[in-house]
RNA sequence: GGGUCGUUAACUCAGCCGGUAGAGUAUCUGACUUUUAAUCAGAGAGUCGCGCGUUCGAAUCGCGCACGACCCA
């Protein structure tokens, strides 16, 4: 018998004397007729030690978090998702049979009260409890009331858990459905459209990396859970909607690490008759009031790191990110073999059929990416590294394209799109002729979607916004699986089997 | 995939040079009707992640494995 069956038997033996007095375990009945937070205000114009004139009823339910018992009375910690306040159970308010049965509430139970409000002598406001009723009753502990949950894996695992003690995660998580609530308020305040693309595809596009595979039966074909919806939206625009959104999963089949889960939130937004640098400034402009009205601050922390986020922010071309920041000369940049000899005297290995542009995207994400604290957009990315945008009109051999870096970690990913279905069906071609030997990754022609642009594609711009790095940037969150309610993990074993 | 660190009571952690398991919280019993990390007295609770080895003897040393964290690819 391990220490928890004891507990959980101690706790299952009270469960079972309570059914034996009569006491419902899990009663469905009971409607708080107030959230916590309403009766917080009530504290102001009330002394210590004065009930609230009139002795008006109220009525709340949530989890015990706390308990201060004594002899014929108890103090409670009740929290609902508003906030927390004091109970106090008297038993001669409730009468001698109900506050027997009290004697078996433990910690983690979830109650309803109905009481009157008062102030205590130290001058906390509480419930004085007239009713009280057992909504759902805890069979196991809760960690400690002091140091709380800190192990990780538990944290991970068993997120509920985390969430009933951990009041910075409920934060977190608070604060990640409001930065979608806002992302989604601002596209849809510029007219954009929300809409779904398919989750799974015939052929996995719009990105290079390692799909997960799945197969239809009834339509005995394979399907791949999509890496980016990308070729998807801009069918739509194609179709006529000029300005579309969507927010939703992808995923990839990579390794994991604090910035990367295989399923992962992505915002990507196409807007026909834009440029990238009218992207940029949306981009701007969204991130950062999205920020103000997160942490009324523009100007945050991350991980001990300052970052302002105030407008303007800074751009840069690579080339001049590979000066400033690098210290590449620029005769090097300009030199195509200088350039590639660069990359592999920094360790660099790039494929035989790597260009110059290949090299350059490497130096940098070698040497520049971390040192962009700042929000900072790179700009002119190299066309061989850029499949779908649309080429400069002054130097095809760079693209209208831009990354934002804030934290030394990408954030997001726009340019001008390509339009041409030539233009763009010689450039799916390159890339599957250059396809490495990684056979896992599946770069194959989408016939379709030349097709479509072949109906022709209004000019537009688009970007990619990881949703979860910009949670992470905005709640101060070290990694990935902080901002993900149910991040991935490895299987328990042992322990999982022990408590079956 | 490689490296480093971790895994001891439900939770948070100690446990030295190898001698057979500790604290606080939580739980249980008793006292206690304004406490808030309540207090006081007492009690129970452990496959020391798993396995193999070294040893008279392993939580402790060695090897392997599992899971996790961080760094690197």
């Amino acid at each position: 018998m391990s220490e928890e069956n004891q507990t959980l038997a101690q706790r299952r033996e009270k469960a079972e004397s309570l059914a034996e007095l009569g006491v419902k375990l899990y009663s469905n009945n009971f409607k708080p007729a107030n959230a916590v937070q309403e009766l917080l205000p009530k504290a102001d114009s009330l002394e210590p030690q004065e009930a609230e004139p009139g002795g008006a009823i109220y009525s709340v339910a949530g989890r015990i978090i706390a308990m201060r018992k004594f002899g014929k009375a108890a103090f409670c910690t009740l929290t609902d998702k508003t906030g927390q306040i004091q109970l106090y159970i008297k038993k001669d308010i409730l009468g001698d049979e109900v506050f027997e049965t009290f004697k078996k509430w433990d910690i983690g139970d979830i109650i309803g009260v109905e009481g009157t409000l008062f102030k205590t002598k130290v001058g906390e406001l509480s419930v004085q409890a007239r009713q009280i009723t057992m909504i759902s009753k805890s069979l196991r502990p809760l960690p400690d009331k002091w140091h709380g949950l800190s192990d990780v894996e538990t944290r991970y695992r068993q997120r509920y858990v985390d969430l009933i003690v951990n009041p910075d995660s409920r934060e977190i998580f608070r604060k990640r459905v409001e930065i979608i609530r806002l992302v989604r308020n601002y596209l849809n305040g510029l007219n954009f459209m929300e809409v779904e693309t398919p989750m799974m595809q015939p052929i996995p596009g719009g990105a290079t990396a390692k799909p997960f595979q799945t197969y239809h039966n009834a339509l005995n074909m394979d399907l791949y859970l999509r890496i980016a919806p990308e070729l998807y939206l801009k069918r739509l625009l194609v179709g006529g909607f000029e300005r579309v959104f969507e927010i939703n999963r992808n995923f990839r089949n990579e390794g994991l690490s604090t910035r990367h889960n295989p399923e992962f939130t992505m915002l990507e937004f196409y807007q026909a008759y834009a440029t990238y640098e009218d992207l940029i400034t949306l981009t701007e402009e969204m991130i950062s009031s999205i920020c103000q009205q997160v942490n009324g601050t523009m100007k945050i922390t991350y991980q001990g790191t300052e970052v302002d986020l105030s407008p303007p922010w800074k751009t840069l071309t690579m080339d001049q990110a590979l000066m400033e920041v690098a210290g590449i000369d620029a005769e090097t940049l300009a030199d195509s073999a200088k350039i590639v000899a660069l990359a592999g005297e920094k360790g660099i290995k790039l494929e035989e059929q790597a260009g110059a542009g290949k090299a350059k995207t490497e130096l940098f994400e070698l040497l520049v990416e971390e040192k962009l604290i700042n929000p900072t957009f790179i700009t002119s990315y190299p066309t061989e590294v850029s499949p779908l945008a649309r080429r400069n009109e002054l130097d095809p051999t760079v693209t209208d394209r831009f990354e934002l870096f804030i934290t030394g970690r990408e954030l997001a990913n726009g340019f001008s799109e390509l339009n041409d279905p030539v233009d763009q069906l010689g450039r799916f071609e390159k890339q599957i002729a250059d396809r490495g030997d990684d056979d896992e990754i599946y770069p194959e022609l989408d016939a379709d979607y030349i097709r479509a642009l072949e109906y022709g594609m209004p000019s537009a711009a688009g970007e990619g916004i990881g949703i979860d790095r910009l949670v992470m940037l905005l709640t101060d969150a070290p990694s990935i699986r902080d901002v993900i309610l149910f991040p991935h993990l490895k299987p328990e074993t042992k322990k999982q089997e022990k408590e079956e």
